[in-house]
DNA sequence: ATCCCATAGGCGAACGTTCGCCTATGCTGT
DNA sequence: ACAGCATAGGCGAACGTTCGCCTATGGGAT
C-alpha cells in the first residue's frame, strides 16, 4: 500500500512536501502541486488514518456501547448517533453488550485502547455498574442516554415525567379508574421510574394504587402478551392498559383479541415509543412518541461540546402523545369482562 | 496518556522490555515482569491500538457499510455481524448510507483510509454502482449480503428461490389462484427476483400471471397499507396476498381489516422475514423465516477466510416457512369481496 | 550593488508501538 | 580453566504521518 514516500519519490519531492500538498497546508508552487497530485492518483495513494491519528492525537472516532439493538428503539438511537457523527466527519466504532451488560468494562477498555475521541453509552444493563461509572469519568469524554452509576456523565433523556404521565392522564381523563400496567424489565431505571410516575399520577387524582395491576413484560412482544394474560387472570375491572413500549403493546393487543375483548370498546391500550408498526396495529395504537433518533443525534452534539470545552449540562428532549384508535372512554359502568 | 516509555521509566527497564512483558513475548525474569506489571497498573497504562496497528499493519477492525437500519431486518444483520466480529476480537466501524446509496464510495474510502482488515456490505442501494464494485475488488477483502456490480465479491444470501417459492406454493396448495403481491422497492434485485419467482411458480402450476396483481409497497408499513388498497381497488377475485416483508404485512392486515375483510377467512396473507411482531399480529402471520443475524455472522466468518486465504466461495443459508394463522384454504367459490 | 523579504521546499523530530538482533551475565560440562 | 550456551534485557529500526524550523532562491526597493 502506497505511502507519502512513494508519492514523493514519483514526484521528485520530499515526502513532507507531499503531505503539505495533500492537506493544502504550506506554500507550494502550482506546478509542483500538480505533479504531486498526479503522482498520488497514479499510484492510488490512500492516506493512512492510523498514522495520522497517532501523530495528531485525534482519531476522529466515536465509540458507542449499546444494548443489543435487535429491537427498534436502541436501533433508532444508534441510527441517530451514526448519522450525526457522520455529518461531523466522525466514524463510529460499535460495541453491543450481552443482555446482562457484564462485558461493558471490557469493551470500554477496547474503545480506550483505540483512542476514541469520545464515548456514547446506551446500555441500561450497565446503569448500576460502579466500575463503568469510574471508567467513564476517568476516560475520554462520555455522554449517556441513561443513568450512570455515580453520575458525572452528561445525560440525554426524553422527559422522564411526561413519558409516563401523559398516557396515564389521558386514560384517566377518559374515565378509566383501574389501569393495568405492563412494564419493561423492572430492574431498569426507566421502567421503575415510569411505574413510579404512574403511582403518583393515580394519587394526584385520588385513585388507589393496586400492585395486582402491574406486570413485567420485559420489553418484548411475547412478554407483553403473557403479562396481559396474567394481569387479566388475576385482577378484575381493568378497562385500560398502559404498556411501557409498543412492542409489548402488540402482544397486549393480541392477548386481548384472544380473550374476545375489543379494543378500545372493552379495554383501552396505550403504548410508548411510536414504533413504526404502531400506526397500523389493529386497532392503531395510541402511544407516546419518543425521540430516539433525536436523542442519539443530541448525544453526539453534546459529546462534541464536551470534547471542545468541559460543560456537563444534561439535555432533556420533549415527548408527545400520538392519539390513535386504541383508546376511548371507559365503558359506562360495566368493567371489562375477564 | 501514559505510554510504554512511561511504564519503562517507572520500572527501570527499556520500553521494549515493557512491550515484551505486556504482550507475553520474550523471556523476562519473574521479578522484572512483576515490577513492570505493577508499574503499568500504577500509572494506568492503556496500550495505544493506533500505534500497534500502524506497526503490525493490522487494525483488527472490520468496516460495515449498511443501508439505514431503522428497519429490523438490516438491524438484525448488523447485530449478527457485530456479535460474530466481537467474538473474534474484531471491532466494527459502522457506516450507514443515504437511501440512494450515493455516499457509498465516500465511506468505502474512509474505511480504506482507516485500514480496516475487511469490509462487509449490506447496502442494496449500491448494488448497481460500478465504482463500488471496482473499489471492493481492488481494496481490502470484502464480503456482501447482496449483489455487487461486476461480481468478484463473495456473497452470503438466503436461498433466493425458496424465499419466494415457499410461500407461493403454500398459497397455491391451499387452493388460491389469484394471489396478489406487495413487493419491496422494485428497483432492488431481491424484490425483482422474488416477483420473478412468483411468476415462475404460477407458471409451473398453469396459473396466469396478471400484472394488475403486483404492487410496490417499498418495504415499509405504510407502503404495504397503501399498496393493498390500490390492489383491491383495481383487481378483483384476490383471495391471498404475498407480501415481501412482514413490516408491509402489518400494513396489509390493517388495510384488509379496514375493508372489513377477514384474514384468513376472506383473504390469506403470507409475509416474509419472521419479524418479532409477526407472531402477534392479528391474526398471527404465516411467514418465511429469514436468517438475517445468521447471515451477518456467516459474512464475518467468510470474510475471515478471505483474509486468511483467498477462496471466494459464496454461502447460501436455508430459509423456512413459519405457519401461523393468517393463511387458510381459499374461500370455496366466492372471491374476496372488494 | 546591497538589503530585505516572500516563496518554495527540505529536513529532523516526534507520535507509540513491534520486531529482530545484539550483548552481558552466569551456569553447565569437560 | 575454558568453551558453549541459555537467559535477560538493551538497542536500533521501522510503520506513515504532521509539525515546526531551516535554507536556498530570486525579485523589488533603496
Amino acid at each position: 500500500m502506497a505511502s507519502l514516500r512513494d508519492v514523493a519519490a514519483r514526484a521528485n519531492v520530499s515526502f513532507q512536501t507531499v503531505s503539505k500538498v495533500l492537506n493544502g497546508k504550506g506554500a507550494v508552487a502550482p506546478a509542483t502541486r500538480q505533479r504531486i497530485i498526479e503522482a498520488a492518483e497514479d499510484i492510488g495513494y490512500i492516506p493512512n488514518a492510523l498514522a495520522r491519528s497517532l501523530q495528531s492525537r485525534s482519531s476522529l472516532t466515536l465509540g458507542v456501547i449499546t444494548v443489543d439493538f435487535s429491537n427498534a428503539t436502541p436501533a433508532l438511537s444508534l441510527v441517530g448517533i451514526e448519522r450525526e457523527a457522520r455529518q461531523h466527519g466522525l466514524s463510529v466504532i460499535l460495541s453491543s453488550l450481552e443482555p446482562d451488560g457484564s462485558d461493558c468494562v471490557r469493551y470500554l477498555r477496547v474503545l480506550m485502547e483505540r483512542r476514541v475521541d469520545g464515548i456514547i453509552m446506551n446500555a441500561p444493563a450497565a446503569e448500576e455498574d460502579e466500575e463503568v461509572g469510574r471508567l467513564l469519568r476517568a476516560g475520554p469524554p462520555a455522554v449517556s442516554l441513561h443513568d450512570i452509576a455515580g453520575g458525572g456523565v452528561p445525560l440525554v433523556t426524553a422527559e422522564p415525567e411526561a413519558t409516563a404521565a401523559l398516557p396515564i392522564r389521558h386514560l384517566i381523563a377518559l374515565g378509566h379508574r383501574r389501569i393495568g400496567v405492563v412494564t419493561g424489565l423492572q430492574q431498569r431505571h426507566s421502567a421503575q421510574h415510569r411505574t413510579a410516575v404512574y403511582r403518583e399520577v393515580l394519587a394526584e387524582h385520588g385513585l388507589p394504587y393496586d400492585p395486582l395491576l402491574v406486570e413485567d413484560g420485559s420489553w418484548e412482544v411475547e412478554g407483553g402478551y403473557a403479562a396481559t394474560h396474567r394481569l387479566l387472570d388475576r385482577a378484575s375491572g381493568i378497562t385500560a392498559i398502559y404498556v411501557q413500549n409498543d412492542l409489548m403493546a402488540v402482544g397486549v393487543l393480541n392477548a386481548l383479541h384472544e380473550r374476545g375483548l375489543s379494543v378500545p370498546g372493552d379495554c383501552s391500550v396505550v403504548g410508548c415509543d411510536d414504533h413504526p408498526v404502531a400506526a397500523r396495529t389493529i386497532p392503531p395504537l395510541t402511544t407516546v412518541r419518543m425521540p430516539f433518533a433525536d436523542a442519539g443525534a443530541a448525544a453526539v452534539r453534546l459529546l462534541l461540546e464536551r470534547i471542545a470545552s468541559t460543560s456537563p449540562k444534561d439535555v432533556v428532549l420533549p415527548v408527545s402523545m400520538v392519539y390513535r384508535a386504541s383508546t376511548a372512554s371507559a365503558p359506562a359502568s360495566r368493567a371489562a369482562r375477564n
